[in-house]
RNA sequence: GCGCCUGUAGCUCAGUUGGAUAGAGCAUCGGAUUUCUAAUCCGGCGGUCGCAGGUUCAAGUCCUGCCAGGCGCGCCA
């Protein structure tokens, strides 16, 4: 199904090749935009100033000339030229009105499946082995899942990767820490912050004593080399850790198709290594093995350290590899913080010229710090992303329990859990995924204006007036009844609607959730100005039924797209 | 030193990739509920878009130079 932009832009396209059948206008902004304002009618085609140059005709000749050929068929109410040359495009009501019937037909809700058959694997959230998840680590794995269910809902087959940091030389440091600093019971109420614990006072002990700097890398060493007791604890780190994780996504609602750590890839860097010096882009420098990439004017990527071990670098290609061979990927996404920019662009690099097909793609986003500084776990200043959770659901369940007294307390419970992690996550994913994030309680938490449960709550009064329409009009079906856009609001709200697919679409393009959450929040908008300004239940028949389908619409679209965002959306609040 | 990013209302942020009078939320001030959930709605206040040039019909958006801040720049990931 087309959206209304899309059968707009393309007849306005048929009607500049119509008028101007010799010139060449591909280079046009030939696409109808939403209108800069209600004014201008409902889409504007900005074509027609840039084609001055081309035509060497004024802007207003042009475009009425293209107005001319403009076919309104069933489409259009009016096309006005206004300005310099601005063509302003206002839709009938009857031509809204039959698309959202359509919309409501259609079980994808006219959401397009441009990636049916393509696969994309999105590597997202990657918490390291032995260190608490805290506020930041939000980020990367808000992000990534909703960025897993955009491209699922247009059709592309995804997998969500968590590629753990689970090898390196932290292990030895940890398992030195292990063996002299662990208290037990410590490890058995909270084992994440015990391991953390030992593994910083075993880094300390490393700075100060080189006898046990070197004894951590023997260890580290026994441990690659496969000594039993070595890799049993470092399951053991590897079970604990990802049982904490586990609880962490289970409240978030965030799933993996597979959990691949770095430890998965070990047996493939010798091959690796293999492959880059058969092909000649590697060379020996400084005793480390370097693919230098002047041509692409980037410094050069270690490949292979010089004490013979292998970095993050040879990690990240063993990985390309692996997935190409089992999944045959159309794209790799990563989700990662702005941080790695050059690594990503270095590896990226090799990775082609070593021969890889995959369409590579770096999606970073921009660091969390508090308004006192740097986020560190080192200086205790990281928020622990369980506590703001517990939080969020606790400020969340104060407001329920105030606004709703009356409901049941287990519900109660679901319904501040819903829009406790809502309005976390939606704190996060309404912002340009790229702009740095200071992280304050106040934010994190806000319920009010633009915020999940808003959006939350709006949809939970269409399902009120739905249940209310069935009880006080028992057999009688809204469905039957044509929309009839009748009021401002009902056409303001249409439109938002009709621009659902559109938000999705653009949000997949530029991999930002942001889009479709700032289009989710303007259709609020747009229906609680309806709601609140329009009677539905207290109307006459007919037009009752005509406003309650709507409703119904709206929620549809507004239950489809905070799905998308990861946000659950209760039938009630 | 080089590279990437950021600077928009008192605060937090949008700004459809160059389009019309720069928009929201929070805060603040005023109004709306015998009516479908007031976690709402309607309105007011609030701007030299960091600064200075440039490109053109049109610049918050592109180019150059400054200023301020963040991040990165061979053996951590």
């Amino acid at each position: 199904m087309q959206t209304i932009k899309e059968i707009l832009s393309s007849r306005l396209r048929a009607a500049f090749a119509a008028a101007f059948p010799e010139a060449d206008l591909s280079a046009l902004p030939l696409d109808a935009v939403p209108a800069a304002g209600e004014s201008f009618g409902d889409y504007q085609c900005n074509a027609a100033m840039a084609a001055s140059k081309i035509l060497r005709q004024p802007p207003r000749a042009i475009a009425e000339q293209a107005v001319a050929r403009l076919d309104a068929t069933g489409l259009l109410a009016r096309a006005d030229i206004a300005g310099p040359g601005f063509i302003n495009l206002t839709l009938s009501d009857d031509a809204l009105a039959r698309h959202l019937e359509a919309l409501q037909a259609d079980a994808l809700l006219g959401v397009p499946r441009p990636g049916d058959g393509k696969t994309v694997i999105l590597d997202y959230s990657s918490p390291n082995v032995a260190k608490p998840m805290h506020v930041a680590h939000i980020r990367s794995t808000v992000i990534g899942d909703a960025l897993k269910r955009i491209h699922r809902a247009l059709g592309y087959t995804v997998l969500g990767d968590n590629h753990l940091g689970d090898w390196g030389t932290q292990f030895g440091i940890l398992i030195m820490g292990y063996r002299h600093f662990l208290d037990p019971k410590a490890l058995e109420t909270s084992p994440v912050d015990e391991l953390q614990r030992v593994y910083v006072l075993s880094h300390q002990q490393c700075e100060e004593d080189p006898a046990w700097k070197d004894q951590a890398r023997a260890e580290l060493v026994k441990l690659q080399a496969g000594d039993p007791e070595n890799r049993a604890l470092w399951q053991q780190f590897i079970d604990l850790s990802l049982a904490e994780f586990n609880r962490i996504y289970a409240r978030l609602g965030v799933s993996f198709e597979l959990v691949r750590g770095e430890s998965f890839y070990h047996d493939a860097l010798p091959g690796v290594i293999e492959k880059l010096q058969s092909l000649g882009l590697v060379r020996e420098s400084e005793g480390a093995l370097v693919a230098f990439l002047d041509d692409e004017k980037l410094p050069p990527c270690i490949v292979r350290k010089s004490d013979g071990g292998y970095n993050y670098a040879t990690t990240d290609l063993a990985t390309v590899f692996s997935r190409e061979a089992e999944f045959h990927p159309d794209a790799i996404v990563y989700v990662t913080d702005e941080r790695q920019q050059l690594h990503f662009r270095q590896f990226f690099a090799v990775a082609k010229k070593a021969g890889a097909k995959t369409h590579l793609r770096h999606i970073w986003f921009g660091l969390m710090r508090l308004p006192e500084g740097l986020l560190s776990t080192r200086k205790g200043t990281a928020i622990k992303l369980d506590l703001l959770l517990d939080e969020a659901e606790r400020r969340a369940l104060e407001i329920v329990k105030t606004a709703s007294p009356d409901m049941p307390e287990d519900q109660q419970l679901a319904v501040a859990r819903a829009v406790g992690i809502g309005a976390v996550k939606y704190a996060d994913l309404s912002q340009n995924p790229q702009s740095a994030v200071t992280f304050t309680w106040e934010k994190a938490l806000a319920m009010d204006g633009n915020s999940a449960p808003y959006l939350q709550y709006a949809v939970a009064r269409i399902a009120s007036v739905i249940d209310k329409h069935q009880e006080r009009f028992p057999g009688v079906d809204f469905m039957q009844e044509p929309i009839s856009l009748d009021s401002p609001h009902a056409r303001r709200l249409a439109l938002r609607l009709a621009r659902h697919a559109d938000a999705v679409l653009d949000a997949a393009a530029q991999e930002k959730p942001s889009l479709l959450a700032d289009h989710l929040y303007d259709l609020s908008q747009a229906y609680s100005s309806f709601y609140q300004n329009v009677p539905f239940l207290k109307a006459e028949a007919g037009l009752r039924e005509s406003r309650v389908r709507l409703c119904d619409l709206a929620a549809k679209i507004l239950r489809h797209g905070l799905t998308l965002l990861g946000i659950d959306t209760p039938e009630r609040i």
